[in-house]
DNA sequence: CTGAAAGCGCTTACAG
DNA sequence: CTGAAAGCGCTTACAG
């Protein structure tokens, strides 16, 4: 296929390279009858830009890397979507990285940002847990979605995330109302630092408050895929750990749950109530449908393209918080003991 | 932060940049005591290669392009992975574009052969119908997977996909063993050129053989989505069309189609068997789980990945067919009526 | 409004 | 085995 590049329409509109550049970049300093024989003749010649070259000088392009840990995560993925086509029609282009979720997401960054000369790097469900100095020595605009990075207190640091804690309180409490007593949850535990953490801290706490102290043998570590938590519950079960209800800290890993509680004759909700979180779209295509805190994509993708257009146009930090929903679904009932 | 170029190794290291240059691509004829040097002042340094840079030179090195339509289909993107890490070990670079299901992926395929200099294609989950001379003009190779695009004869064109027609055909017969009459399909309908449009075509040559003529009530058309599936199937059940068995031409579409099932009271598989197609990670996971027809992911990608090399450095191409796997689930039983 | 020229950070013949 | 130099296809001050 022959390549035309700058220089074969510059010769044949009769102009100079400059001006088709000119042109290209869509600058108002050109004549309209110029613009207008250009333009036909970048469509005449099928000619497309040279990324490559273009990037290597524009370095004042907005160009922002969007870096997503694990493609198997339904949520992230659909939250990279709707960033992209957020940012599309505020003029950002992006360049996307898709690591495993195990992968250190501040390496990426960092190398997303040097290989293709970068204004920011948008990161879709970090765990900033234990990387305070990792993440602030990375002097690049950084906005953390799904995560409330205020802590870090980091002036080109901007993060936009739902009150974790506060959903997996309610979470809980919704399933306490229902008369249960022993929930079991699924997911990781750390200090609460992270998105994950806090939804199980905030279970924790709910049912603190209603008396209920917390039960190690009803927590299982969980990886965010469907088989960890089929294995995981799987395990439980067959050991012997029962429950009434489960909260999982991800849709995916409730799906997981339900079908080992499947395997062992349990019925959902009849024998065990499910309770997911995130609010993916196959939640409410399950039959039965999943309960779940919907997590809101879109408003999170826009605030991420705002919040990283202020942090490269005015140098402004901000953390904000979005708000969740309760997403009621066919996964929960009564406790039969209620 | 500060931005590390060759010239900034050069200087630290104490050689040329054209030394500097020589080690990041691993050429051979450099003295392995400045190799080392070089080496350690890139870790030093924390140096990572701009690729505009390095794209803008170096057109031979293997840069290939994945087109992949729709991100919502779950096993395309699973596909993509896979070819991805297939390539790696290979020594490929890729660069992907995700697209929009209905967009075009010549367009998009030549649109990113000219962006980035790329070496070839690889065009996951394409319908080439009616397209025959579009795809031929392209001049670039170009490696179809999941569809045999040997139809078009192109010398610059391979593929590797299974026999769609003869799974449709075997999913079909296995439903009409069970005793099926009454058989739903969903899907695409075309001439039968793209894989889908196979797929059904041959669930219809079985159920013909069985000598049940084409019911064109019983069939809906679908885009590869939940929700599209459901709404499909809701109207169906709505207008009164019945039947006891149906066959999607995706595990998604699947979902889609037993939420609707469920939801007008008819039971998964006592009332109505269901099949989908892909085997996908999920359908084993869902209760019950789906009775499927196996692509075989990681076989497709390998060779997906040996045919553009072959293309690339012998000019050779094929066209691989692959074998499929019969999936075994919860959602198939005997008809009722049997 | 337009063009000639410098330069982005690399790679790669070429010469030694 | 190594370096100086040309050049990849663009963009962008600068001058007019």
């Amino acid at each position: 296929m022959k390549i035309v590049t700058i220089r074969d329409v510059a010769k044949a509109a009769g102009v100079s390279i400059s001006t088709v550049s000119r042109v290209l970049n869509e600058r108002q300093d050109v004549d309209p009858n110029t613009r207008a024989r250009v333009e036909a003749t970048v469509r005449k010649l099928n000619y497309i830009r040279n990324q490559s070259a273009s990037n290597l000088k524009q370095q004042s392009k907005s160009c922002v890397g969007v870096i997503l840990s694990g493609r198997r995560n339904a949520f992230l993925t659909d939250l990279a979507e709707e960033v992209m086509e957020a940012g599309h029609g505020s003029g950002f282009t992006f360049i996307m990285d898709i690591i495993d979720e195990k992968a250190n997401q501040l390496l990426a960054a960092r190398k997303l940002y040097m290989e293709y000369r970068l204004q920011g790097v948008i990161i879709l469900g970090a765990n900033l847990e234990g990387r305070e100095e990792e993440v602030k020595k990375l002097e690049l605009p950084q906005v953390y979605a799904t995560i409330d990075a205020g802590f870090l207190g980091s002036s080109h640091i901007s993060s936009v995330s739902i009150d974790h804690h506060a959903a997996g309180f309610e979470a809980a409490s919704r399933l306490l109302q229902l008369g249960h007593r022993r929930i079991a949850l699924l997911g990781y535990f750390s200090r609460g630092q992270d998105s994950t953490g806090a939804r199980l801290h905030g279970a924790v706490a709910a049912m603190r408050e209603a008396g209920i102290p917390y039960d190690e043998s009803l927590f299982t570590e969980v990886n965010f895929t469907m088989p960890s938590a089929y294995m995981n519950v799987k395990r439980m079960l067959a050991e012997g750990r029962r429950f009434t209800a489960l909260f999982a800290a991800s849709d995916i890993m409730a799906i997981g749950a339900i079908r080992a509680l499947h395997e062992q004759g349990l019925r959902v909700p009849d024998d065990v109530s499910v309770i997911g979180f995130d609010g993916i779209e196959l939640g409410s295509f399950l039959a039965p449908s999943l309960t779940s805190v919907r997590q809101p994509t879109s408003l999170i993708a826009q605030e991420s393209v705002r919040l990283m257009r202020e942090l490269i146009e005015t140098n402004q930090s901000r953390h904000v918080q979005v708000p969740y929903d309760w997403l009621p679904g066919e996964t929960t009932a009564l406790a039969k003991e209620a």
